[in-house]
DNA sequence: ACCGTGACGTGTC
DNA sequence: TGACACGCCACGG
């Protein structure tokens, strides 16, 4: 089914981050199945267009593993671990302890 | 239009 | 486990 692709993807991608608890996580792969993008790269593609503007917690969505795949991306690179310790969040060797605890899903925004 | 490049993920060996 | 191939899809050259 498939729709086309909804062509404000960015926005929504956008909008769903900024629904992350702080202090919990979510994925590339969660945030694309919940918006139907068909691909977990696209969510990628659009945060790196974040800008610090545009208010949106990038540094709450890592890959598959925990890990902090998107962190080359942050100026400098170590705001993305150093803004998830500042919310109570453990990094071990660019992976997040606990990231099955701390998972969100944004299914939970549903009702 | 073709091809390479990714903040990705699943399946297989 | 871990490496690798492959699918995915928007974008730039």
């Amino acid at each position: 089914m498939a729709g086309p692709r909804n062509s404000h993807y960015v926005e929504d991608v956008y909008a769903v981050t900024q629904s992350i608890p702080p202090g919990r996580i979510t994925t590339y792969g969660a945030i694309a199945d919940f918006l139907t993008l068909g691909s977990a790269r696209m969510v990628g593609w659009a945060l790196n267009k974040v800008t610090p503007g545009d208010q949106v917690p990038a540094h709450r969505v890592v890959n598959r593993k925990g890990e902090l795949s998107g962190r080359t991306h942050f100026k400098p690179p170590s705001a993305m671990q150093e803004r998830l310790e500042a919310e109570g969040i453990v990094v071990v060797d660019d992976k997040v302890r606990d990231f099955k605890e701390l998972f969100w899903s944004p299914t939970e925004l549903l009702p």
